[in-house]
DNA sequence: CATGAATGAGTTTTCATTCAT
DNA sequence: CATGAATGAAAACTCATTCAT
């Protein structure tokens, strides 16, 4: 394996056992077996690998969602099936996840405010699979980027509640995650359909 | 004003503005005119000074939604007013809200765990009206807690999409908030209320 | 008790447990149940404050030598017993003892140098002892005053070994002590008393 | 000279000089000329220099004191050869010397107790001349690891009386020292030398 | 007699980064 | 492609001390 792809994979897992605070140079470089100085071979300096890192995150989410769309299905088969992805690749691969929202615009000021935003594909997908559901008069909405972006925030509540170890110790993960789930996407499903 | 006030407030603005990982004692002392020797006189290290603006903002934010419930009235209007109120405080009092959530477990292994779950009052909150909803035949539900712990983790989910600046600019702030709290009241009202 | 005296024995206590780099103005106050700003009141500064133990220590270790010597008594029982003392002295009072000596001249280079030679009164006693046996014809001896170092110096070896914990597991401490203090004794008597 | 060399010349000079309170690693670089940086590239920290710092001491004071030793010897003459070599070397070494007994272990409770102990090596050094004495029936002994330890302790308290500096100005050092070592090695074989 | 509030200088340590090799 | 040596800046924290009260 090449020694970047070792840079970043480190610094996944050591960003998301021990935080972005402890997060150090010398750590990865450690962790990877080299020196801190051969990080600087292969990233400028540690705020293009934290970029490298949410990049390559939000890319393998967006690809794991593109994964799971059949364009070919019933619009609300593809909700639910794209909902269901998203919570599982989340749930399954945390630290991907994680690091999406862990660096904040505020803490890297240097970053291109765009590459935040490449977000935006996740909710388009939603909006696109809505646009086709009213083209098919399955579903009926007013405006399906408003709708997407609300089912995509209701979801990243639900996962990062979840995944922030919040989750009350009483209640139990995977019927709290179902009943979610399904107050999400019928809720909206049901509302939306004409009658 | 006292210092230890001033210390907790510039804390908190510092917190929100350059991040988690770009406050330190210094700083904190400097913006507030003193050494950072004196933050020392009032609390005992940094991590008791992180614990003091969690505490603090949870406090806050409950105290803010305790004084919004009639329980009088019904339970509908009080999920629905819980709901808006929720949602303002955060957007008014943004410090406040992403304190809560912005240190994270396991960045802070020294911090007591129920600290962390003071966060619990809020969803007993939303769980005792719908406790009510039932006993008054109005609400129908399986799992109070459950739909009480989701009803809480979208409303997360959307008022964090805003305050992390995610918000596609593309999307009017004020109706995805209407649109969204709609979606996630109404949507769990309707499904539940009995026919 | 008056707050200087506690202070003192506080400080006394601390650097013995603690040693001398962990001696602190503040340690010392909340162990006294005091500010630190108290401390203030009844000695200048810390070194006043240090100087203070070590005079005391001395002056309570000669002390405890004047009391059991008998000037009428045969110079050699003389010389017996004031060794027993010392040694006893020394480890049945380690705080008193180990200061003398834990406070070095180098690290308090305002210390008026002849606050350090209070120790000499010690080894005046055993030169004194010396002489009159030698008056008294029982002990032989050129220079007096340095066998009273020597024995000094050798008792000395024999106590800071026990008291600063290097003496070795395997070797029991009485039976060390006894031929110890017998071999410095009984060998300089010997060897010095008149054919 | 290697930096690391020169960061431990550094500190026992320093040591000897200020003494252990006021020994800081910003002093230990400005006077080895690099920044205090650069001192945790060669030890992990303060206290792993400081066991370098007590660990070479005690370990040149005992190779120094192996090669002073001809086994073929006479072991008097041996004890004799020793006893002049352990205060020759502790006297032109002075801060190989007194780093030995400066760090004490209450200290530095990090430290591995073993370490600390290393000074064994020279008692049993003693012990192992008074054995084969006892072999070759030169010396009366009953137990040869006591009388070591004695011994040792009554050398260290007569050569830890001149380093401190506590050494009465009326008395000559050589005088002194020539008559103590008579008196301890003398005193001792004297004694135990078989009728 | 004692304190509470504050400070300035100092401590050890960690970090991202550079540069010559 | 990788390193070893070094640094300057900053971190959290501690300390002795002062001063007004």
């Amino acid at each position: 394996m090449s020694l970047r792809r070792e840079i970043i994979d480190v610094s996944k897992e050591l960003l998301l056992k021990e935080g972005f605070a402890k997060l150090s140079m010398r750590k990865i470089a450690n962790r990877a077996g080299v020196t801190a100085t051969s990080i600087y071979l292969y990233f400028k300096n540690k705020d293009e690998l934290l970029l490298a890192l949410v990049e390559e995150s939000i890319e393998r989410l967006t690809s794991a969602l593109k994964g799971a769309i059949d364009p070919s299905a019933d619009p609300v088969k593809q909700l639910e099936k794209l909902t269901r992805t998203y919570v599982d690749y989340a749930l399954e691969n945390p630290q991907e996840y994680e690091i999406i929202y862990m660096v904040r615009p505020e803490e890297m000021p240097k970053y291109p405010r765009e590459k935040f935003q490449q977000v935006r594909d996740i909710y388009e997908m939603i909006a696109s699979i809505i646009r086709s559901g009213i083209e098919k008069h399955v579903l009926d909405v007013d405006d399906p980027m408003i709708s997407a972006y609300t089912i995509w925030a209701q979801l990243h509540g639900v996962v990062s509640v979840v995944l922030s170890k919040r989750l009350d110790t009483r209640i139990p993960k995977q019927p709290f995650l179902d009943h979610a789930i399904d107050q999400i996407i019928h809720g909206f499903i049901i509302q939306r359909t004409p009658a």
